[in-house]
RNA sequence: GGGCUAUUAGCUCAGUUGGUUAGAGCGCUUCCUUGACAUGGAAGAGGUCAGUGGUCCGAAUCCACUAUAGCCCACCA
């Protein structure tokens, strides 16, 4: 075995092994199924940390069930990405000096797949670095063939369900991108703007004269003067007593002298501005809302691109937005309706592609009515049959579900699932929604009673559809649907979704509601949601910050066992995670701290080679410091993964083997007086370790297992058996009983004891010391030897227990021991040093004493716990009796050793 | 405005249904290069668990309020 570890070797090889033989492919048979779909990634991306989080929690959960037996499958795919892939692909034309327009639809949809072909493998590439399990085999995209036929059926099965519709909504409108950015796509920047007051007056009570400031008038905040042409009413709160002569009135709208209704409505803010609004239904969601209830006009007065039309008049129309917004003011300044301006702060909705402020507009749009939907999804956690892990983001579920809105589903692209959906072109009006064309032309020979209508008579809708119309369906699409697969039956519904709360919302819940809708039974059976990776300072990590770890660089450094093993010990799926280059020395070293172990094992083996097998079931065999039946991380760790604590899992793992087997038990095979039983059980636990380890560092452990000889050559680990607590009859093989292990328990908690009165008192390594040990334990006496060189003492003497020594003392099972310090120490500092021990000890005392008065205590708490508290109590009355003499001693300065016996 | 969460060691965080003298990693102090490992080993310092009040024999844990911080949704015309 070499020196060091190559990790890159090892990766490279183990991963090409794994997907070569197929190790991550299973198909259906008659075992328990554990169904895990990737959160598909978009195809333009590239790994991030919140991939790596992600990721490593569920290849973590996969590989531990496989190796439990599962029948398992994580299934791994891209999302086509709508809008970010034609950006990238727009951008590229951009260089040579094309826009999409010039290619033609076909053309520039041939150029997005040409691109995904070269470079939508990036990501996906970038996922086997960091050793994900996932089933290549069944990798998938959303906009290939099958996905494609699923979103065909699932937008026509709606259709004819009535839950999707086209209606007149107020969109976000992006006058660059000439698209309608969804809520959850809009950037909300701070904006330095202003309150432009302007005065309506109120018809019947005044006219204006130009030039003169009108007397009678409401006065309106806006600020957004541009829009005015398309106000069709002003409105004030119905509680608002200021205002509530003018509800009913009319004003007149200034410039154009049309004439408006005063309205009220619960929407207006009395605090806010003049306490009065204008209302623009065409140009606003809250006024187009306000403009719905009361039956106001709607009246849309921009273009596409944000320029004014006719409707706007003709002094504005053509003018851009901002244009137009100062030729307005202008002309209420000259008109004498400006009455001041304000600057004020507020956020402005900007386009998170081209960064152009969003502009609400009034469109057609394809909707999907949720509400129907939302309802058994709502009731499918409530009832239990889907966990929220934590539990607490159920709660977030419902807010959102309960307070659903419609869904705007029609995207103004071309990179996309195009719309189902055919329109007569010699009328318009008439719309038909098939899977196929060939489907509506049937559909629309029977509505026409037209039977010579051709394909070339239908337009079909030039819109496509959002991204998450095929994310919704990733659960089943990818499995086959609408296929009746065997892969479908057996791992739908799948078992956990592990994803980041940022989608709870936009993926998981709308999965949900497809899932129920179309399949019937809820996608998965729980939630598992973790918490988003920050930079150290808590930031979100951003490229444009330069605060973002790079997961392919920390696996270049430190290698990708370290990255997973790291995040997994740092991340709690209670919390968002802060993290920093140096959180990742944690798994580098362990990794570094497996292969020296492995590294001991061989070399204690070469020592012991001639060594039969027989002589581990000799009596001597039973002095090892473990108690094979508490080996806590055997039993543990499927508790803990079962309760997805795999930053517990992790820690377990960790101090068990680094703690446990390398500070512990390692140490004492050094010194073992049964070197080949004690080099025996090392190789069987260091096996069943690596196998737990595994989960969590998949290279290293597969790499060790063959160097140690566990598996053979085209065997992996990845198919062992994930490892249980040890049985009885494997206990008995071992000769382990209940009492050797009590014993060298106690011995080894002699020698710690010794070590920290030697740092106590400082006594320096090359001094060797005199110890006396009060037991009456027959056994301890034969292990002066080994004490006196783990102690690095002159000599080790044994006296009957409860024999009254005053000397440093610390109490163990093993019995109380003595350290000689004669000529060693300072007395004058120790004697302040054991008073301040004493004042210590007097504090826990008390308390002890104060709780063990309490009846309540002893009737109500733990046996275990009185008990415990009792024997504390002794423990430290004891301390205290030795501290006290030792003390004197000290201040008498005539402390000399007194041997008793 | 609506919803949610957090506050524990210098830092980042554990602490499962209330129950031993509240833990880990990093950092810090002292010491150690005797062959698994200095990416290491041994020992140690450091916390009135944000505050106040309550329930209980017992509270970091449950309840109420306060303070501070953060997240999500909606959003100021």
């Amino acid at each position: 075995m070499d020196k060091h570890y190559d990790a890159k070797a090892a990766e490279a090889k183990w991963y090409k092994f794994w997907e070569e033989n197929g190790c991550f492919h299973q198909d259906p048979d008659g075992r328990e199924p554990y169904s895990v779909v990737i959160p598909p990634p978009n195809v333009t991306g590239i790994l991030h940390m919140g991939h790596a989080l992600n990721q490593t929690i569920q290849d973590i959960l996969v590989r531990w069930r496989r190796m439990q037996g599962r029948n398992t499958l994580w299934l791994p795919g891209t999302d086509h990405a709508g809008i970010a892939t034609q950006n990238v692909v727009e951008k590229a034309l951009k260089k040579e000096g094309k826009r999409r327009q010039d290619l033609g639809r076909e053309k520039f949809l041939e150029r997005v797949w040409e691109w995904k072909r070269q470079y939508g493998g990036t990501i996906v590439h970038q996922q086997r670095m960091l050793g994900n399990s996932t089933d290549w085999r069944r990798e998938r995209f959303t906009f290939d063939e099958g996905c494609s036929r699923a979103v065909a059926k699932v937008f026509t099965q709606l259709y004819d369900e009535g839950l999707v519709y086209k209606g007149n909504y107020i969109v976000n409108w992006c006058p660059r991108c000439g698209t309608a950015p969804a809520n959850d796509e809009l950037e909300h920047e701070p904006n330095h703007g202003h309150f432009w007051y302007v005065r309506y007056p109120v018809v019947g009570r005044a006219t204006g004269v130009k030039g003169e400031p009108y007397k009678d008038y409401v006065m309106v905040a806006t600020t957004r003067p541009e829009t005015l042409p398309g106000d069709t009413a002003v409105a004030v709160n119905p509680k608002d007593d200021r205002y509530a002569h003018l509800v009913g009135k009319t004003v007149i709208l200034p410039l154009t002298g049309r004439e408006i209704p005063v309205i009220s409505d619960d929407y207006v803010d009395r605090e806010f501005g003049t306490g009065i609004v204008k209302i623009t239904p065409a140009h606003d969601p809250n006024d187009f809302l306000v403009g719905k209830r009361h039956g106001l006009a709607e009246i849309n007065i921009m273009t596409d691109d944000a320029h004014m039309n006719e409707l706007a008049g003709e002094k504005y129309c053509g003018m851009d937005r901002w244009e137009c917004r100062k030729a307005i003011v202008e002309d209420l300044d000259a008109g004498g309706f400006l009455d001041h301006i304000e600057d004020i702060d507020n956020q402005v909705g900007h386009c998170y592609r081209c960064h152009e402020t969003v502009e609400s507009r009034l469109s057609k749009q394809w909707f999907v009515k949720m509400k129907p939907l939302a309802e058994p999804a709502i009731a499918a956690v409530k009832s239990g049959e889907v966990k929220f892990v934590p539990e607490r983001w159920s709660k977030i579920y419902f807010n959102w579900m309960e307070n659903i809105q419609d869904w705007c589903i029609s995207r103004q692209l071309w990179w996309g699932h195009r719309i189902p959906a055919y329109y007569l072109k010699s009328d318009a009006e008439q719309v038909f929604v098939a899977e196929t064309a060939e489907e509506a032309l049937a559909k629309a020979k029977k509505a026409t009673g037209n039977a010579a209508l051709t394909i070339a008579d239908l337009d079909q809708d030039p819109d496509v559809l959002d991204t998450w119309f095929s994310s919704w369906l990733w659960p089943f699409s990818t499995l086959g649907w609408p296929e009746k697969t065997k892969d479908l039956e057996y791992y739908y519904p799948t078992t956990d979704l592990v994803t980041a709360q940022d989608i709870i919302f936009f993926w998981v819940a709308r999965m949900m509601m497809a899932g129920i809708h179309f399949m019937k039974k809820p996608p998965f059976r729980n939630i598992v949601i973790h918490g988003i990776v920050r930079a150290a300072d808590g930031s979100k990590m951003s490229k444009s910050k330069g605060n973002s770890l790079d997961p392919l660089e920390l696996i270049d450094q430190y290698s990708a066992d370290a990255l997973r093993f790291s995040i997994a010990l740092i991340t709690s799926l209670e919390c968002d995670t802060k993290v920093n280059k140096e959180k990742f020395e944690i798994g580098r070293n362990f990794t570094t701290k497996i292969w020296n172990a492995a590294r001991f094992l061989l070399m204690q083996e070469a020592e012991v080679e001639k060594l039969n097998v027989e002589k581990l079931k000799s009596p001597d065999a039973a002095a090892q410091p473990f108690n094979l039946s508490t080996f806590q991380p055997f039993n543990l760790s499927n508790e803990i993964l079962e309760a997805y604590r795999i930053q517990d899992g992790a820690l377990a793992v960790y101090d068990f083997f680094w703690t446990q087997i390398c500070d512990g038990y390692v140490e004492y095979v050094k010194d073992s007086p049964n070197k080949a039983a004690s080099v025996a059980i090392l190789r069987d636990v260091f096996w069943k370790a690596l196998r737990l380890l595994h989960p969590y560092m998949p290279f290293v452990t597969e790499e060790v297992a063959h160097q140690l000889g566990f598996l053979k050559e085209g065997e992996t680990i990845m198919l062992q058996e994930f490892p249980k607590g040890y049985t009885d009859a494997e206990k008995a093989a071992w000769g382990v009983t209940e009492g050797n292990y009590e014993f060298v328990n106690a011995k080894r908690e002699a020698i710690t004891a010794i070590r920290a009165l030697r740092a106590e008192y400082k006594v320096p390594p090359a001094t060797f010391v005199k110890v006396t040990v009060a037991t009456d334990d027959a056994k301890a006496a034969a292990e002066a030897d080994s004490l006196k060189k783990a102690m690095r003492a002159e000599s080790v003497d044994f006296v009957a227990a409860g024999s009254d020594l005053a000397m440093p003392s610390k109490i163990t099972k093993f019995g109380t021991v003595y350290l000689s310090l004669e000529g060693l120490v300072d007395k004058a500092a120790e004697a302040k040093r054991i008073a301040g021990e004493l004042a210590k000890l007097a504090g826990f005392i008390k308390s002890s004493e104060a709780k063990l008065a309490n009846e309540n205590f002893v009737a109500h708490a733990p046996e275990a716990v009185v008990a415990e508290a009792r024997r504390k109590l002794a423990e430290n009355k004891e301390k205290v009796a030795q501290l006290e003499k030792l003390a004197k001693l000290f201040a008498r300065g005539i402390y000399k050793e007194r041997k008793m016996k």
